[in-house]
DNA sequence: CTTGCGAATGAGTCACGCTCAGTATATCTG
DNA sequence: CAGATATACTGAGCGTGACTCATTCGCAAG
């Protein structure tokens, strides 16, 4: 997506390690990659852009050729993040048939992927993202899109009577989304990452059923 | 609550101030006046050292003398905000009788005071700050504490019957917490602030009630 | 081989957090 | 009140890290 345009038109081009534009498209991969790993290693902050070039086996300015700025590497990162997030989430809900399942696998998937790269999933919710301008950036797309997966089986929920028709969706999507990644904090912080299990099908339970005392068939007291 | 609306928190006056013991608490006052409204206004990271140093009219080295670091300082800044609401929510808990009035007055209180700051929220949640360390911290502690006006609710309310037993506090409180700070996000995303209360409302309905359809006493449909 | 040109380089610039030798101000003593 | 001592304050300067740009490299056409 870079300054690729005098694209030489087949023949004569590739010689040696391919055409020019694999070249740059594998030094691209090489310094995403790079990056990657040091992100999550180190997090974002503490992660130097030298340090980024010589994982990747290059120049310091070479990464300035390929990157605008540390953000826009970070972004990149994020971008492989989300596809990867996006794709394991639409598959899963291929494979699951109802609503509930499709929620429960949604939630671990998630909660897996995020405390795998919260470093990363933090930094990439940091001030400066939730400008005006943030709607208009490749990230806030794939959030969208992302999202969505989620908004999709809710949908789907409702039109089969699982779901309750009267809460709106994007209520039930924070609820759901938040508490996951308070749930994960919770996690890391407590330093106990074995209990997710639990955590999730006590949050799908909770956000299914509610937190009040209803007389419902389940047995308690009877208020 | 501060003097933080304003311009030039510094100490002007100051004439012949007082005891040495007021003067610094003056200065430190002023320091962190300063560094409230500037991180507020550009956030935390864009607001240089030597800003906060003027604004509070003093030099950059004489802000080492009262924070060792930036992180101390915007500790303390954190810490004057914690206080505030911790304050703010215990009193609204002690003014309102019922579970879900405490609750929705809970809602209401942090969404209001997390919008006014979240610039600064979201700076306490930054990734070094979810190490190993983070559980010594004050902030910590007074997250716990501020955590813990909602729990106590909570458990009274499971007390009297209006909240279930069967589900975990933790659960319960990750999920108003997070559900109510992805809502602040989408709000400000979609710069539409104004929609708070019908927010509030529907993220309590759902919190108590659930998103599963069940035959309850509501009337919409029989299943 | 020479020449031309985009890609790559890394020394250099600048901004920012933080330090410390020096200076001003307050407090004490006779 | 002068001098001595202690304390608070200052801002030039240092180290670091993001980012730039004059120079060099490598390759392919002439």
């Amino acid at each position: 997506m870079k300054s690729s345009g005098g694209e030489r038109t087949g023949l004569s081009g590739s010689r040696v390690a391919g055409t020019r534009r694999e070249r740059v498209e594998e030094r691209e991969a090489a310094i995403i990659g790079a990056a990657r790993a040091l992100f999550l290693q180190q997090g974002v902050d503490k992660t130097t852009m030298r340090a980024v070039a010589e994982r990747a086996g290059i120049a310091e300015g070479t990464v300035y050729l390929y990157f605008k700025h540390k953000k826009a590497l970070l972004d990149a990162v994020l971008r492989e993040f989300y596809v990867d997030l996006i794709e394991g989430a639409e598959r899963g809900v291929r494979e699951v048939a109802f609503t509930k399942g499709r929620l429960r696998f949604l939630a671990q998937h998630h909660v897996g992927s995020v405390l795998g790269e919260w470093q990363m999933i933090l930094a990439a919710a940091s001030p400066e993202r939730l400008g005006a301008r943030y709607k208009d950036t490749e990230v806030y797309r794939l959030n969208r899109r992302y999202v969505s997966v989620f908004d999709k089986v809710v949908k789907e929920g409702v039109d089969c009577g699982e779901i309750r028709a009267d809460v709106p969706h994007s209520i039930v999507r924070d609820l759901f989304f938040g508490g996951l990644e308070y749930m994960v904090r919770s996690l890391v912080i407590a330093q106990k990452e074995e209990a997710l299990d639990d955590l999730v099908d006590g949050l799908l339970l909770l956000v299914l059923d509610g937190a009040a005392t209803h007389d419902r068939p389940d047995p308690s007291n009877e208020a």
